[in-house]
RNA sequence: CGGGACGUAGCGCAGCUUGGUAGCGCGCAGCGUUCGGGACGCUGAGGUCGCGGGUUCAAGUCCCGCCGUCCCGACCA
């Protein structure tokens, strides 16, 4: 292509209040173009990279067996009726009418769809398969944000395996494993796998690929010796013994006005240290008010919570009045002793502890001396605290590590949840019929090309790997109005174009700075600069967008060379 | 959904306190000079001041409502 005859509109200003640097650069490179929150226009620059992306996801996806097809993003509701998921997964879910007032839904992802196609399936015989899209996905954020890291409609690569039993699945659940890191590594990404929550997926277990960037909203637990990773929403960490002396009788005791833990432990240390306080949260679960125990000095994570209770989304802390009206009390003085009408979540950390204190249920008093299973009616014990750095890792005993990240692939293990809800059963060797066990893998393609650009980028600019450029050479041409210049330039672009190298053409009658500036903000991997100078002495200038080395190149050699370089580029796993 | 801010030329912004002829920079068009790191001169085009209502002789500016966008939080298979 030819830089002039191309819609490249670059700019030299960023968005006024744009966090993100992948959303700047991928604005001001000339990428992409916000229409709506959440909503984004892919100009000729961003589709090239897209298209790369996708081509690398299709090449994986094709070497473990994939299938591609394309489904419908408009739905009837019924089928999320069907499935269950129509009420579980809340508001993120687009929801439309038709003219005749039938109910539709914009697919946020296509189990369903997939589910009913695979009701044609009858035999052991014809699986296991995998079958995939890359196709638009759309889910009404409460907040999109950060470019394209966050929003309302997107392009997503999901596949779903189909098996007879649990072994085939984890087959399938590994070989996508694999693909995915290829598949990661290949645009240049380091993909961490990490445990994962599976959410309103449902399911047995779930793998996420997280990129390290401060601009991620994922928070990831990592052992700084051993391999253990998860996401916090799933990540545990060993827990040291204590010792709670002898175990001592209730006893009440006035607080006035030590409404937290922090000024109870420093007015009472002897009894109240915050590790001997069980902290009591009041939360509403799918509208049925619940407590929640925890030591008094960890954090609850929801996320774990909502998977202990085994309830969709519908999570939220009690408002002040509603607890007053529960238990009597205001927070600060609440505890779960003599509670019985209400269902009481425990954390592992409180199991077997006693001479612990809580508060009375009365505002300004405390319980002492309480045993956890002597004296509160534990519904489920669960791991629900959240782990912080320096916990010890579950694994080896080490400190964890919490940094954020962008979650750029998740791999679930569903089971029969779909498979049943669309008849999806095959027969086995014996005439016996089984429903097909599925898994559901994902893979958010914009939001891995703004990753890309989270960690690949300069002060001047976005350093795209060669596999995922969208150009992989530009040719800056420095005098156009110099006839020798502009017909060497010309030279070697169609040779390079015959060599199947992507490269662009910068014949704009613009200056060298402007032009440099350019392909160093548009991040094109190599640029070959043609001048009158270069031209003369049979030599012209190579320069690598990584460190912006130059090195001088024959005219005879330069075509060589570069294959060489792209291809090294284009290859690098 | 709670809190905060913003909306004026394609982009980035000033003007609003104290109402009185719509501004700046970049970009864009024409001509000329310039040309190996974001050039310069001259000329010019480009605006329902987010939308609706109100106050006023007069509203970009004051008041009310709505819409949109961003940021923090909540939320996020």
């Amino acid at each position: 292509m030819r830089w002039s005859q191309t819609f490249i509109p670059t700019l030299r200003d960023a968005p006024a209040d744009a966090e993100a640097v992948s959303h700047k650069l991928l604005v001001r490179g000339g990428f992409i173009r916000q229409l709506s929150a959440g909503s984004y226009t892919v100009l000729t620059l961003g589709q090239r990279v897209r298209l790369k992306v996708a081509a690398i996801i299709r090449q994986e996806m094709n070497a473990i067996g994939g299938q591609e097809m394309v489904l419908p993003t408009l739905h009837p509701a019924e089928i999320w009726k069907q499935s269950g998921r129509y009420d579980l997964v809340g508001e993120n879910l687009f929801r439309l009418k038709d003219r005749k007032g039938v109910d539709l839904v914009l697919g946020m992802t296509e189990e369903e769809i997939f589910g009913v196609l695979a009701s044609e399936l009858f035999s052991y015989r014809q699986l296991p398969q995998i079958w995939y899209q890359m196709h638009t996905k759309f889910r009404d954020e409460a907040r999109p944000k950060s470019g394209l890291l966050r929003v309302r409609e997107f392009t997503m690569k999901d596949s779903y395996s189909l098996d007879i039993d649990v072994p085939g699945l984890d087959v399938g659940f590994d070989k996508h494993r694999v693909a995915y890191k290829r598949i990661f590594s290949r645009m240049g990404l380091h993909a961490f796998d990490v445990l994962a929550s599976s959410g309103a997926m449902g399911g047995t277990e779930s793998v996420e690929f997280v990129i390290r960037s401060a601009a991620g909203e994922d928070w990831i637990v990592t052992c700084e010796s051993c391999d253990y990773r998860a996401n916090v929403e799933k990540a545990t960490s060993a827990l040291s013994p204590r010792d709670d002396g002898a175990p001592a009788d209730l006893d009440r005791y006035a607080t006035p006005g030590l409404r937290t833990i922090k000024t109870l432990a420093e007015a009472h240390p002897e009894i109240a240290s915050p590790d001997r306080q069980i902290k009591t949260l009041v939360y509403f679960l799918d509208g049925e008010p619940v407590l929640v125990l925890l030591r008094g000095d960890h954090d609850l994570q929801q996320q774990k919570l909502l998977d202990a209770a085994g309830v969709g989304e519908d999570i939220r802390p009690a408002e002040p009045e509603e607890i007053v009206e529960l238990l009597g009390a205001s927070p600060g003085s609440l505890g779960a002793v003599g509670v019985s009408e209400l269902r009481i979540f425990a954390d592992e950390a409180l199991r077997g502890r006693f001479n612990l204190t809580t508060g009375a249920n009365q505002d300004d008093w405390h319980l002492s001396g309480v045993s956890v299973e002597r004296d509160i009616d534990v519904g489920q014990w669960g791991d629900l605290r959240a782990v912080v750095t320096g916990d010890s890792c579950v694994t080896c005993g080490s400190s964890v590590e919490l940094w954020k990240g962008i979650e750029v692939g998740h791999i679930f293990k569903l089971g029969t949840k779909y498979s049943e809800a669309f008849g999806a059963y095959v027969q086995d060797e014996n005439g016996d019929s089984h429903p097909v066990i599925m898994g559901s893998y994902g893979i958010g393609l914009e939001r891995g090309m703004a990753a890309i650009v989270e960690t690949h980028h300069d002060d001047r600019g976005i350093i795209w790997p060669v596999s995922v450029a969208p150009f992989e050479v530009v040719i800056t041409v420095l005098r156009g109005d110099d006839p020798a210049t502009t017909a060497t330039a010309e030279k070697v672009y169609s040779e390079l174009l015959e060599s199947g190298v992507d490269v662009i053409l910068d014949d704009r009658a613009e200056r060298p700075g402007v032009k440099f500036a350019d392909s160093e903000l548009v991040g094109i991997p190599f640029r070959v600069t043609i001048g009158p100078r270069g031209v003369e002495s049979g030599a012209v200038e190579l320069t690598t967008r990584t460190d912006l080395s130059t090195v001088e190149v024959s005219l005879d050699s330069l075509v060589g060379d570069l294959l060489e370089r792209v291809d090294l580029g284009r290859s690098l796993i």
